[in-house]
DNA sequence: CTTTATGTTGCGGG
DNA sequence: ACCCGCAACATAAA
C-alpha cells in the first residue's frame, strides 16, 4: 500500500476530516504502532488538540496542532480509515483518533508502522531523519545533483535521504517508463536517459498522486504485479525478476537494456 | 512448512 | 568514507 501517492491520499483524508476540529479521545488498540514515549502519555499529549492543515514529506504525514505535532508513518501494511458512524473496530485497526462526528482509524497488520508526538521542530526531525526533498514536484536539475555518483538507480530512487517518497513499486514503475534497468548505475547514464528519469518521475508522481494510490491501468507496470506470467505492458515480453538493493525489483529485459550485475560477475581485465 | 510482502535501521564486508 | 547485501523488526497470506 503506502509510498508517496497512498500518503498523499491520506493527507487529503486527514484534511477533509480532521484539520481545523478538536480530539476528543484517543484509543490505542496496540501499544506497539505509539512510538517514541509511553502510551499513556501519547494519550495525555494529544487528547483535546485541535488539528492545523496536514502536511506529507515523502512517506510521512506531519499534523500539527498548537501544541505537539502528531507524525504518522504507515510502514508496509498501513492505512487510514475515517469512520463517520459507529462502528465495531476492524481486526488489524491500531488507533483510533476520536472526534465529535466519526474517528479516524490507524490500520496497520504488520504494525511497522507507527505514530509519533514531537514537540517542536527539532523534534520532528529528530523522528523523521535525513530526509531528502520531496519527490513529488522534484525539478530535474535538483534530481542531477542528488543522484551525482556511482550508485544503482533503483537504490537511488528508493534511498529516503537522496530524495523522499518512492519505494520498491513505484522505483520499479519509474525505471519501467524512462526504460532503464535498475542496477544501471546514474555516472554510466546517458543524458537522454537523465532526461527520460525526470520525466518519468514527473509522470509516474503526478498521475499516482491524483488518484492516491499507484494506478493499476493497462499503462502501468503496477498492473502486472499480481499476475501470474508478469509480462511488459508495452512489448508483452515476460518481466524478470530479481533482489536488487535489497527488494525484489520488476524490469522488461527489452526494454530495459539490461546490464551485468556489480559484483557478482568475474572481474575482467 | 516455506516464501513473500508496498518500510526502515543498523551491521558487516568489500 | 562509500556502497552493497542482508538480517531484523512483526505479522499474515499465498
Amino acid at each position: 500500500m503506502p509510498e508517496l501517492p497512498d500518503v498523499a491520499g491520506s493527507c487529503r483524508l486527514f484534511a477533509t476530516h480532521l484539520a481545523g476540529k478538536y480530539l476528543t479521545s484517543v484509543i490505542v488498540r496496540n501499544p506497539i504502532v505509539v512510538r517514541g514515549r509511553p502510551v499513556d502519555e501519547f494519550i495525555r499529549r494529544l487528547q483535546g488538540q485541535r488539528f492545523e492543515q496536514p502536511s506529507r514529506h515523502g512517506k510521512w504525514l506531519l499534523a500539527r496542532t498548537r501544541g505537539p505535532t502528531l507524525l504518522i508513518h504507515l510502514g508496509m501494511t498501513g492505512r487510514l480509515r475515517w469512520e463517520a458512524r459507529e462502528s465495531a473496530a476492524l481486526r488489524f485497526d491500531r488507533v483510533d483518533l476520536c472526534l465529535e462526528d466519526g474517528k479516524l482509524v490507524f490500520q496497520d497488520q504488520r504494525n511497522l508502522g507507527g505514530l509519533w508526538l514531537a514537540a517542536d521542530r527539532d523534534e520532528v526531525r529528530e523522528v523523521i531523519g535525513d530526509l531528502g526533498p520531496d519527490a513529488f514536484g522534484l525539478t530535474a536539475q535538483v534530481l542531477e545533483e542528488r543522484f551525482a555518483g556511482p550508485r544503482m538507480v533503483k537504490a537511488l530512487l528508493m534511498d529516503q535521504s537522496i530524495l523522499a517518497g518512492l519505494g520498491n513499486m513505484l522505483s520499479d514503475e519509474v525505471l519501467w517508463r524512462a526504460r532503464i534497468h535498475p542496477c544501471r548505475r546514474y555516472n554510466d547514464l546517458e543524458p537522454e536517459e537523465v532526461q527520460a528519469l525526470a520525466r518519468s518521475l514527473h509522470r509516474v508522481l503526478t498521475d499516482s498522486v491524483k488518484v492516491g494510490e499507484i494506478p493499476r491501468g493497462p499503462t502501468w507496470l503496477a498492473s502486472q504485479r499480481s499476475q501470474v506470467n508478469p509480462r511488459c505492458p508495452r512489448c508483452r515480453t515476460g518481466l524478470r525478476t530479481n533482489r536488487i538493493a535489497g527488494r525484489t525489483s520488476h524490469w522488461c529485459p527489452v526494454c530495459q537494456v539490461d546490464q551485468p550485475r556489480p559484483g557478482t560477475r568475474e572481474r575482467v581485465g
